[in-house]
DNA sequence: AAAGCGGGGAC
DNA sequence: GTCCCAGCTTT
């Protein structure tokens, strides 16, 4: 990718001059703080900023600083992210933090390898808190920048491809001012979330569409080329709303795969080859319940990134207390159940049995 | 290089 | 319904 040094220069002060004219009001510009910094790039994994806001402004609350956040407990934690998905963000980032408080002193590095080695930090937001904080010449490429330059260069690589973001890294590297490294990387991203978006990008507002030659080619509609992804796979599941003595069991999930380490309600998966009620019949059996179970069963889908859950909620009471207790597992009593962290799905199944804020 | 990992909003 | 988002880790 060749740029002539003369456009090279206008595009990044019409993007610099841009950004500082139309930047929007965010929670974490407001103060320069690299842990600020830090919290709102993984909030902002695959998370739009109008989600991430209302979170951020409670962690950062809860969470002052990086001290508070090394104390605290991993529940508290993952409480806090209830909702916001992708829940190993919430685990990596207190490592990472209890990282930086252990050996950095409580401050995050400023150093490629070192910033990068942390739980949870890849290339991008490595990028991101060392150009936003430290204000280092290091490109920051994200999927707002992919179509970006995309568009720019009208270019015909699959940004749905891993080697793609590598390319892109190398042009971002040439275009990244001396200047304003920061500003510049949330100039790009800015200009990606508001005007260069994917559907209908609103080229007419584009400070830089003297310069596209996607724009100029009349193609900027459809790039960036991306392959379309794998529809989730479809699978069925039964969810028990156990209670007894006026509690109710919650299960953690297992520590890998989906929705690893969460809170739930005991879940499996449906035996397809035989009516949910006598699969029903065989768990209170294998679990040793005498259980009165309810007549209607709540049936419900949910729809992950990569599967879709057909669910089948039923709820019994125990008639007697339990010999024991399935792994993983504990009782709690029905008043305190929200204190714990669930995941959407099952938030909306314990809704439905008739926890709910 | 590809798969797995949440949830939401825009259309 | 489809697309995709201020991506990272594991396989």
């Amino acid at each position: 990718m060749e740029i002539g040094d003369n456009r090279l220069h206008d595009i990044q002060e019409m993007l610099l001059q841009w950004y500082l004219e139309n930047q929007r009001d965010l929670p974490w510009r407001r103060h320069s703080n690299a842990y600020y910094t830090l919290v709102s790039e993984i909030m902002l994994q695959q998370t739009k900023v109008a989600t991430v806001i209302p979170y951020f402004e409670r962690f950062i609350k809860r969470f002052p600083t990086v001290y508070d956040l090394a104390d605290a407990s991993d529940d508290d934690v993952v409480k806090l992210w209830e909702g916001l998905g992708y829940y190993s963000r919430a685990r990596n980032l207190h490592a990472a933090i209890k990282e930086v408080v252990a050996t950095y002193d409580g401050v995050i590095p400023n150093e490629k390898e070192k910033i990068s080695k942390l739980k949870g930090i890849g290339p991008y937001t490595t990028g991101a808190v060392l150009s936003i904080a430290y204000k280092q010449k290091v490109p920051a490429v994200d999927g707002n920048v992919m179509r970006v330059f995309s568009r720019l260069f009208d270019m015909e690589d699959d940004i749905a491809k891993p080697a793609t973001r590598k390319k892109m890294e190398a042009i971002a590297e040439q275009i990244i001012p001396d200047r304003s490294p920061g500003d510049f990387n949330q100039a790009l991203m800015e200009l990606g979330a508001t005007v260069c978006t994917p559907k209908s990008p609103e080229c007419l507002f584009c400070p830089i569409r003297n310069f596209c030659k996607g724009y100029q080619a009349g193609r900027e509609h459809i790039l960036p080329i991306k392959t379309k992804a794998k529809a989730p796979k479809k699978a069925s599941v039964i969810m028990f709303g156990v209670k007894w003595n006026n509690k109710l069991l919650v299960q953690k999930r297992p520590s890998s795969g989906l929705l690893a380490n969460m809170w739930a309600l005991p879940t499996e998966n449906r035996m397809e080859e035989m009516p949910y009620i006598s699969q029903i019949e065989e768990y209170c059996e294998m679990n040793q319940y005498s259980a009165k179970i309810s007549e209607d069963v709540y049936r419900f889908e949910h729809i992950f990134s990569h599967r879709h859950w057909k669910i089948i909620l039923i709820s019994m009471e125990l008639s007697e207390n339990p010999v024991y207790l399935p792994k993983r597992s504990i009782w709690v009593d029905e008043q305190s159940v929200l204190e714990f962290a669930f995941p959407k799905v099952y938030q909306k199944a314990l809704e439905q049995l008739g926890y709910r804020n």
